[in-house]
DNA sequence: TGTAATTGATACGGAATTGATATCATGAAA
DNA sequence: TTTCATGATATCAATTCCGTATCAATTACA
């Protein structure tokens, strides 16, 4: 198996003809060259390719067999060519994208479908992930991008803001305070509350225990879920209120009505955040476009 | 894209290990060879395949996409080249093979399964069809083998008889000679004769035609149908009799009974036809295989 | 610190491959 | 018969390819 890609081109040319002659002209090359390298062929593999009865040419069983096969690699191989050419200058690979409950109901659908309009060749794997173990797994390469909860700063990790949310207080549709248009932080003082478990939501913790000590009390927590939706089900079932961010607006569970908290300015930040290796285009594709990506905002 | 094969297998054993001199080494090559065929591929490609940093070799992204897609070519052309050589030595291949309703319920199916034994590669296509479509079919090369019912003798053509039946008389359950344990032809002068229809089934007719005669009868028909499935049917309604081969016995339809015919020693052979064609060798094979397959005879 | 070992890159000469030109052998067409 | 078309062959020049020897850079180790 003593052959390379140019005989097999020049087989393909004259099994597609079926005339050597007119093969050569359309590849630009002198006809005995054709000879020479089916012979080649025919010698290496030890089998006739083509039927030189009369004065045409036919290919044999083993000759169409070979054909279709040399077709095939041939189309492989530029395929091959362009997709690592694409990966080459970034517009076409693979990103392993993680994302908090925050990210993925607030602007992280928007900034994928966004980006792969533009990148269509580079695929999206989206990994499910609170804060501290995305970070974990970008610090093992285990993960491109991590849309996390702010603030955050790393030194080797570069970041960027895509979305900031207004707090919001989550209350079952009978609650005394359904009925206003917003409310005072201050006046959930005595509420009872359904938080994030404080070991995965630590970030968000301790942003809402520094705004409810602003506010002069410490959140009563009467009960823990695991995300949002457990957070949403179980304020549902009147366990207890939650303070949320706005991009909670997006799940819209029945019997849940969020309130703008009025003596609240502060925000919750989603940052994404990588690794900046030059060594990966598509990285950089994905980081030249979050970098231009407007901040995200879901203002209620 | 001006490179071959080679280049290809020297940079997937570099790749692979990611080390020139161990790659050199297991490719029974100088090392150099393999620096230049990387630097060939990545001045064509325009694209840096190895992060040669330090003095350890990586692969960048580019370099990984492209390693797949060598690997994938380089193991489609070991593939192809042993399946050329397969359809070459007759190995391999593909065959359309017509099929009577005699020969699917008699030898064909053993036959079939026995050579698919002995040449797994070779895929068969089996074709429905009377005896004389699947000549015309021979004919213009759009099948490989026939499986007829006899005699035929054709020029060009060669044959194998390859199953050979006794005449029975198909009765339902409670006609009068039902209780036999055999008959005599001349015993059904006088019956209702369920047949298959003229055009279709113009061998058979011939052959049961003659020994009607040589009883001193005419068979009265009085419904056809298309094929066996139906013959049966049609009987199992007692809407008449009828004359089928012993290989109806594979069809054990429920309400029927096959008799031998006593003084009928005449036979329905069964015979498989081909073009003598050197060309095909997936063809040769099978004709072999049936040239020392022995006569099945279904003897009630 | 200095010496040896390892690793990929480079230079060069001979061998093999490739391609173009000219020509041949054969069968078909005129 | 002559003429034409087609694939095969011979030959020479250009290119490519491989192996040997060697280099430069880095690491290992004493």
């Amino acid at each position: 198996m003593k052959f390379g890609l140019r005989h097999i081109r020049h087989f393909a040319a004259v099994a597609e003809d079926l005339h050597y002659r007119k093969a050569a002209e359309r590849m630009n090359i002198a006809q005995p060259v054709l000879t020479r390298s089916v012979q080649h062929l025919e010698k290496e593999l030890g089998v006739v390719l083509f039927d030189r009865t009369n004065r045409s040419v036919s290919l044999t069983s083993a000759g169409k067999v070979f054909l279709q096969g040399c077709q095939v690699t041939l189309a492989t191989m530029e395929g091959l060519v362009s997709q690592t050419l694409k990966t080459h200058s970034g517009e076409a690979g693979h990103l392993r994208i993680g994302y908090t409950d925050f990210a993925i109901s607030g602007e992280l659908p928007k900034i994928l479908k966004s980006f792969r309009q533009l990148y269509p060749d580079i695929s999206v794997e989206p990994l499910h992930g609170v804060t501290s173990s995305q970070l974990d797994l970008i610090k093992k390469d285990k993960l491109d991008f991590g849309f996390v909860t702010g603030p955050i700063s790393h030194e080797d990790l570069e970041t960027k803001t895509v979305q900031e949310d207004n707090y919001v207080a989550i209350l079952y549709d009978n609650h005394p305070l359904a009925k206003r248009s917003s409310v005072l932080l201050s006046e959930l003082a005595n509420e009872d509350f359904v938080l994030g478990s404080p070991s995965a939501w630590q970030h968000f913790h301790d942003h809402l225990h520094r705004i409810c000590r602003a506010a002069g009390f410490v959140p009563k927590m009467v009960q823990h879920a695991f995300n949002s939706e457990g957070i949403f089900g179980l304020v549902a079932c009147e366990m207890g209120i939650s303070i949320h961010t706005s991009c909670a607006e997006n799940y819209l569970r029945k019997g849940l009505i969020f309130k703008k908290i009025r003596d609240v300015s502060d925000t919750i930040k989603t940052i994404s955040i990588w690794r900046n290796d030059p060594a990966f285009p598509a990285r950089k594709a994905f980081a030249d476009f979050l970098k231009q990506y407007p901040v995200g905002a879901t203002q209620q």
